[in-house]
RNA sequence: GCGCCCGUAGUGAAAUGGAUAUCACGGGAGCCUCCGAAGCUCUAAGUGCAGGUUCGAUUCCUGCCGGGCGCACCA
């Protein structure tokens, strides 16, 4: 039995003990204890229920207790939690259970079909550091909610419309005749590159043609840039797209004929605050210049996510834009759609540090750090746990230096580790003709303290994940990972797995140990990082 | 000024209101005749300040101090 299988079970058990409903219940969770209990899991719900039910802690940890029965050795522990032990046959059952593709699958997360959009750089320079933040998060969460059963689509915004790109053009027709980007323009040596690298015939090109070459080139870097990365985006969306079946006009009409919309002083504005009362003041659609603005196109990329029958539309966004928040919830409802449907995920900025000054970074100005330098130096794996290992509320400052420097002792190795001394030890195994997979006692295993520990310690990966998505955030992922390799690193240090003279001894712990592995290929996996078989 | 985010050991981080605050790097002391020492064991060091709520606060509330970001008919 799955621990949150083994939940439910038991939360229905007080349900029925205490006659109560589902919300009385709400904060009912089984927990891992501190290392000084001795129990393998724990409920502090008694004590969260004693208001409720007018009754001392403890005296419910007691009657809870008592509706368990007595396989779990439940003991009631002031001032009111239960404790509880998996007996043996339930550990390796639910054990087996982890080998199933399915077994994180959650019932609430059938038929939901998420689009997932991040990073979304603007076409005029290649992908900075701190993008890998943002792709690291959003790449992970992706691959987490579809181990539970949804089913989400990783997509990629390219504002190839607009000044910026006429801009983007006309510097790097600049740099083709040995001139200098105009005023505004960008200054980055990318640019240069990428005129000496321009067909014969690109000087007699118009500025159009210029501009459709340069974004189409930086979007061949972007994606590039985010395989290396191991990001593989189902949809790279452009707004030229939008501006061609003129969705920015439906998404304009639709909001009107809901009555959202007024006229002031020659503009268009959404009642973002006077009637969806979510913003502190209202916003423009179209400007007084008649052009649509850049919320209008975005309303209507929005819709066009929902159109294409998404339950839930998810962006990720740097917490420089936090305060477009409300008044993109507001366009979203202003539209018709559910609220709960539409969620900005923020993370915060990622400075980066040269020695002790900060870069402040600029596409314009040139100076930047890029993505894939770092990506090329320490490899996505150390990148991509780095980013993941923090939650999206920390600021971030990174060292460029420090980082490469430090890419060796990166907590990554310590969990691919894990991954390759096991495959080393079954490659032992099949070396002195020991069956990998041969059947053993399961009654008569005497399984230690740190086996113990091992084998919850796998149960709780379902409790990782959760949390993950509960936070939106990876980085209890790394947690746990980390934590459930020092456990095997400390185990293996004192225990042979391999013991000629111990045949079931030597089965069951190849057992637990394909399981550990597969645990953290699963884990990795999900933070897009690989499990090696050597390193 | 208003809004959002942050302040945990020397450094970087972790902890749905739970029990003795966890981990890594760095510091100190040890461990390779034995399945991979990218490892293990031991050790010193911490919740910005002041109140409040609570049986219980790193977590919630208020104030202060310190830092980041944002407050466009720009995109």
């Amino acid at each position: 039995m799955k621990l949150s299988t083994l939940e439910a079970d038991l939360k229905s058990r007080a349900k029925a003990a205490f006659s109560l409903d589902d919300a009385a219940l709400a904060a009912f969770a089984l927990s891992a204890p501190p290392p000084h209990i001795k129990a393998d899991a724990s409920i502090a719900w008694p004590i969260s229920a004693a208001k409720l039910l007018k009754k001392a802690p403890l005296k419910i940890a007691e009657e809870l207790k008592a509706a368990f029965g007595a396989e779990l050795d439940p003991q009631a522990v002031a001032p009111g939690f239960v404790n509880i032990k998996l007996s043996n046959a339930m550990l390796f059952e639910a054990l087996k259970k982890l080998g199933d593709p399915d077994c994180f699958k959650r019932p609430d997360y059938a038929g939901e079909k998420i689009n997932l959009e991040f990073v979304s750089a603007n076409p005029t320079g290649p992908l900075h550091l701190a993008s890998g933040r943002a792709a690291t998060m959003g790449d992970s969460l992706a691959r987490i909610w579809r181990a539970l059963g949804a089913e989400v689509s990783e997509e990629y915004y390219i504002n190839d419309a607009g000044r910026q790109v006429v801009m983007l053009g006309l510097s790097l027709k600049a740099r083709l005749e040995g001139k200098e980007p105009p005023e505004g323009g960008y200054q980055g040596e990318y640019l240069k590159d990428m005129a000496a690298a321009m067909p014969k015939e690109a000087s007699g090109w118009t500025d159009k043609q210029f501009s459709e070459y340069a974004v189409a080139e930086m979007l061949k870097l972007h994606k590039a840039d985010m395989k290396a990365f191991g990001v593989n985006f189902d949809r790279w969306f452009r707004e030229s797209e939008l501006h061609a079946a003129n969705a920015s006009e439906k998404a304009l009409a639709a909001l009107k004929e809901r009555g959202m919309t007024y006229e002031k002083e020659g503009a268009v504005w959404l009642g973002t605050s006077s009637v969806m009362e979510s913003d502190d003041k209202d916003r423009v659609l179209v400007k007084s210049d008649g052009k649509p603005s850049y919320f209008l196109n975005d309303i209507a990329y929005h819709q066009d996510k929902f159109a294409r029958g998404f339950t839930k539309v998810i962006d990720i966004w740097g917490a420089d834009h936090h305060g477009h928040v409300p008044r993109m919830e507001a366009a979203v409802e202003a539209l018709g759609m559910p609220k709960a449907a539409f969620k900005v995920i923020i993370h915060q900025q990622v400075f980066l540090l040269r020695g002790e000054e900060i870069i402040k970074m600029s596409k314009r100005a040139g100076d930047f750090i890029p993505l894939r330098g770092l990506v090329d130096d320490v490899g996505p794996d150390a990148c991509r746990f780095f980013f993941a290992s923090r939650g999206p509320n920390t600021h971030l400052n990174f060292d460029v230096e420090l980082a490469k420097k430090q890419s060796n002792e990166n907590p990554v190795y310590y969990v691919q580790y894990v991954h390759a001394r096991i495959a080393s030890i079954f490659d032992n195994a099949r070396e002195k003709g020991v069956d990998p997979a041969a059947a053993f006692d399961e009654g008569k295993v005497v399984i230690n303290d740190q086996e113990r520990a091992l084998m919850l310690k796998l149960l709780w990966l379902e409790k990782a994940l959760a949390d993950s998505v509960r936070d939106n955030s990876p980085h209890h992922l790394t947690t746990y990972l980390t934590e459930l390799a020092a456990l095997f690193h400390s185990f293996y240090d004192q225990h042979k797995v391999l013991d000629p003279d111990n045949k079931e001894t030597s089965a069951y712990r190849l057992f637990l140990l394909k399981h550990v592995q597969a645990v953290i290929a699963k884990g990795l996996d999900l933070l897009g990082v690989s499990a090696p078989q050597r390193m």
